[in-house]
DNA sequence: GATGAATGAGCGTTCATTCAT
DNA sequence: TATGAATGAACGCTCATTCAT
């Protein structure tokens, strides 16, 4: 009924920022982390300024992109813990389901650099925590029922989500396959069927993966400028 | 007495050819693949002119770079299969041992470009095929001594190793305990204890990994050049 | 009772105007010339927008600033001749309080865009004609009483006055000190006792500092418009 | 006889560098410090990676300019110095081809910017000392002599020296003439016959001009590095 | 053959100016 | 009329590659 100009303004602002960030996911997946910023903004429909305005440098720009996608892991892991009525269905959807966020979230680790970024940036641990804490309400429940050994804790899980989110996108072809094979042959080997002892103890959600390199990827951020 | 100084040369030649493949490894999986050519040339105590003169452009240095580090996981699997009593102890060796070439070798995989520079070349299929032959051997001698489940193939087994082997380096923090991990699972997973149905059938050692891309590469590379 | 909405509107409008010269003024001091808009717009509490509006490109900001701060010096040396008892201590007035103006003054001379951009418009002429006619007033004064040497011009006070206002502002350090210094020798140099002969005739008020420089001027500007 | 081959390289390498620093001196002057490198590159035709690879940023091309302009004075007060029969006329030597010597000194100070530049270099403290000594010596002899007033310093001297070296180059006009008169009253403040009591004490040559800024220059620069 | 100086295309980034709201 | 988002031309600088020595 009201029609608040502040909003409108808003609403485009968003839709152009909505864009750049799509678009430099494309572009960053399909060419890479150093495609020409020009590019992402014309695939982005916006002038090269615009692109500025929002994301103040390359930087910003992939630590944007990465976190939102590190999100939708998150999200993801938080929708197969609430739908699912067994823990080890969660778990096969969030492993399975995974090699569809591998398409946006590979790029965040697909580059020391990019690493470096999202890890020096504080906001990441949070992500991080969200996403471990997810984790180890899936691994505790499957557990309970008894579907999962009881040797492997949410840092295992992570690892090997890791193995797979880092991937290149692949297409239709055989590796899409394999991966699906892959997948379940990982998860046959945290069933609980699976005695055969594994190195050391469970990982917790407290150790991985990520812990302790908040300072160093400062440091190799602020030494590579200087370079 | 008289050195003959065609055969000199060589051996010059040889040894900056050495040297450069040397500091390109490392600075590559250091620095990533767009280290300026000059701070290789530094490393490699040449002068740019001479790198260029071995290796007419960066991508075939890269190219050079990532045919050795395949070679690599080629004898490896050549000397498991080789030296261990059984196939499945072959197979837990390759397996181990992948993340100790995992150093050389991700760099090659490390971007799509690399993949594609790689791919681009016809030496690379001659490659692939002998890596699946050592693999087709080892699973074959597994699934003979019954350690190994039977709805497994090569390709299988090549899917596994690549998901480890794109890994970027790791340390000795608590990533790398939990690949250790991981590799234990997956492991887990591939004995003939295991039952659960895979999905599809096997993957021989004709489908994987890079059938068909061969072409698909040359193309990117070509127009990636255009532009 | 009612307040007239163009006259409010026209309040609003000057309270702008000055507040965007006054920020201009000071960043100009501190920055340079080339400090940007739109940190000229916020220092002025506006948008660059009405920046925009009221001065229609930086040339023109400029120009508004300089010739403010030419016609601060004529206000001075105005009020020297009124208020001062003899026109030597006019001169001593105008001379020594000179380098109070500096801080407005010598950015308007601080480039040779600048100083182009001042010689070029037209009102400029008339404010160099004010300030001559007031010098010459005060060295007819001087020369009358027999203090100042009778061998020199309104012209030549004006460039040792431009030669004080162009200097970079001092603060309170050793050069304050020194051009304190400066000044006083300048005006020894100026005295009737004086009589080492100066090369050349008394420069007039006629002749200096700008003529003939407008049209030059224009073309500058308009050739580097075009560069 | 013996053509060294790294001799000849060298007086190309040479050859360019002057090329390019008598370019960046005219255009420096000419249009100002914020010259486009690719035109200065463009005058001394060479490459604009040839002029980086001699100068890595423009703060080094005017730190360059800078430094030769300082020297040319410091020469010019040595030759004063050594040549002329007394004091006073190496004074009046140094003082009157002060102007000759403006159109490369005065870019090294015609902006906050380059000041800081050249203030921020270990080397200026030395090309200062230097400068002054030379001054120090022809005040003593000027005053041994009797023609020079005996209450100013070497310093007061460089006060002058600087009013008239920051000036912007002039060329034939009325402010040539205009500033040959300047310099002749400013002479004639500095006789002996000028008796009237200057503020405060002589400047010594250890006062001025520079003295402490060393550090203020470095933190500006840095700090406007970061902005 | 080896060297490293020179080249210049290309990318990141800034900012003057315009214009939709 | 004021605002500030959008645009894109322009410049600093880097680095792959070439070529004179």
């Amino acid at each position: 009924m009201t029609a608040d100009p502040k909003t409108r303004l808003r609403a485009d602002a968003r839709r152009n920022r909505d864009h750049i960030l799509a678009a430099a996911r494309e572009m960053f997946a399909a060419q890479g982390l150093d495609i020409p910023m020009e590019e992402i903004a014309r695939a982005a429909g916006v002038g090269v300024g615009t692109l500025y305005r929002r994301f103040p440098d390359r930087d910003s720009l992939i630590l944007a992109v990465a976190q939102e996608a590190f999100t939708q892991v998150i999200d993801d892991a938080r929708a197969a813990a609430a739908e699912e009525p067994t823990g080890w269905a969660a778990l096969e959807r969030l492993i399975g389901r995974s090699r569809g966020l591998q398409v946006s979230f590979q790029l965040a680790w697909s580059s020391a650099r990019a690493r470096d970024i999202l890890l020096a940036d504080p906001n990441t641990g949070r992500l991080r925590d969200a996403l471990m804490a997810e984790l180890a309400r899936i691994v505790a429940a499957a557990q309970a029922e008894g579907t999962m050994r009881p040797d492997v804790g949410a840092g295992d899980i992570a690892v090997l989500l890791v193995l797979l989110l880092r991937q290149p996108p692949v297409g239709r072809g055989p590796m899409r396959f394999g991966l699906d094979r892959a997948v379940a042959i990982m998860l046959d080997g945290l069933r609980a069927s699976s005695t055969n002892p594994l190195p050391g103890d469970p990982i917790s959600d407290a150790d991985l993966p990520f812990d302790g390199e908040h300072a160093a990827a400062m440091s190799r951020l602020r030494s590579s400028r200087d370079r």
